[in-house]
DNA sequence: GGGCCGATTGTT
DNA sequence: ACAATCGGCCCG
């Protein structure tokens, strides 16, 4: 059983981001509400975002919205879309390097889905750049069970209108909280 | 200041 | 297929 205290450290986020995608898959997104109750759940789905990627909110250069993606690796980018919903991503590459990886869904009741996960879980602007890497923020990320790649398909992202040449979305096979037909091609290996 | 669009979700 | 709902960002 794995030790949901202790977290990924700053090595395991500055890596190019697919790389990080991928290896988020599995892994233990963990939630302390009300200073008490501890919630968790394994990452079943993800997706890479990068410089020079036109799907990226950094793409156009920093601005005080995506500044937390041009700073260190291991620390929370939330952002609000579509008026309703928050999406919590968690920053990779190293320092001055843009990058993040959207957490999708979690295998935990209401989580299926990057705006349902933050608000069932109480994820708000109020964690915009806080430490994944300790227990101490609140919000933390662990190492689970290792999934071989044999269970990961990848795809294009879900909901861009540019940079569809990457296919930066990764998702375990027959999950049933990640989105839409589950569309995908197998994981090459690394 | 104006206008358009968005890494979503739920309903028609 | 479309509405809900509003901050970010570009333009001027």
């Amino acid at each position: 059983m794995p030790d949901l205290l202790k977290a990924y450290p700053r090595e395991f986020y500055e890596r190019h981001a697919p790389a990080v995608a991928r290896d988020l898959l599995g892994a233990v997104l963990c939630r302390a509400l009300d200073g008490e109750r501890i919630l968790s759940g394994k990452i079943v789905e993800t997706e890479a975002y990068t410089a020079y990627d036109p799907a990226c909110h950094a793409f156009r250069g920093r601005t005080p919205r995506t500044a937390v993606m041009f700073g260190p690796p291991g620390v929370a980018y939330v952002y609000f879309i579509y008026g309703m919903y928050f999406c919590l991503n968690v920053v990779t590459e190293p320092d001055g390097v843009p990058g993040a990886v959207l957490i999708r869904a979690v295998d935990s009741r209401g989580c299926d889905g990057p705006g349902k996960l933050c608000r069932q879980w109480q994820i708000t602007g109020r964690e915009n750049g806080v430490s994944l890497m300790s227990p101490a923020s609140g919000l933390w990320i662990c190492p689970g069970s290792p999934v071989p790649d044999r269970g990961v398909l990848t795809s294009e992202r879900i909901g861009i209108s540019r940079g569809q040449e990457h296919h930066w979305r990764y998702f375990l096979k027959d999950h049933p909280a990640v989105s839409g037909r589950a569309h995908g091609k197998r994981a090459s290996g690394r």
